[in-house]
DNA sequence: CAGGATCCTGTAGGATACTG
DNA sequence: CAGTATCCTACAGGATCCTG
């Protein structure tokens, strides 16, 4: 029971990081291969344009992403994770994990509160 | 690049899981042996009786927490977390690893983000 | 101590349409 | 293809006060 308050913090830290409903799918994918960003969006159900932009675009500010440009026409953009990208990927295999060994009772969950 | 949409799906279910922002910090906080309303609510500051009192209902509908009443006067009453709730226990450790690691880069965003 | 009841607000994020 | 631009709203979550 040391330092509770500082693994509290890393621990907040890392949900911040986490954030919203699309960072963790982005990474995935971009970490599993896919580069363009009809590829990324394509490889994301649910994701509409505006939310990957938007998540991209924060990714890139942070670090995460490296945007390459190749001005060919038509032009082609490419997203490359960075080494701090990639060491999320750890957490995310044992989330993947973790949702596949719990798979009934958490979609069940799901359910019932989809049904209040 | 097998199952891809089973991963996601996984993936997407353990997000789900986590909720909002305080269901992990909860987990945690019983997990570290906190058993009383008011000894959890001070182990993780920032958080309201409400937001505590709902995710703690909420822990208890899925089956993640044990609710017991010991109707001595004054009534005390005890949260323990069930092997369910433990399980998660590996994925948050992990979290909390990947955080102190971070902590400078994850801190540095935040801060850029707060200041638009 | 262990919560419940109210009131209120920001913003995450969906839908849709458009541009170079 | 690779995004922007608008518009809109539900709901997460904060603040505060109250009860047995």
């Amino acid at each position: 029971m040391r330092n509770q308050k500082e693994e509290l913090r890393a621990l907040q830290d890392t949900l911040y990081f986490i954030g919203g409903k699309w960072r963790i799918p982005v990474i995935n994918s971009i970490c599993n291969g896919n580069r363009r960003f009809r590829e990324i969006e394509r490889s994301i159900p649910g994701i509409t344009t505006r939310m990957l932009s938007r998540e991209l675009k924060e990714m890139e500010m942070n670090k995460l992403l490296k945007r390459t440009v190749y001005p060919d026409v038509p032009v082609l953009i490419e997203y490359e994770p960075t080494k701090y990208c990639r060491s999320f990927g750890k957490i995310i295999q044992a989330m993947i994990n973790w949702g596949k060994e719990h798979r009934e009772i958490v979609v069940k969950s799901k359910h019932e509160a989809a049904h209040k």
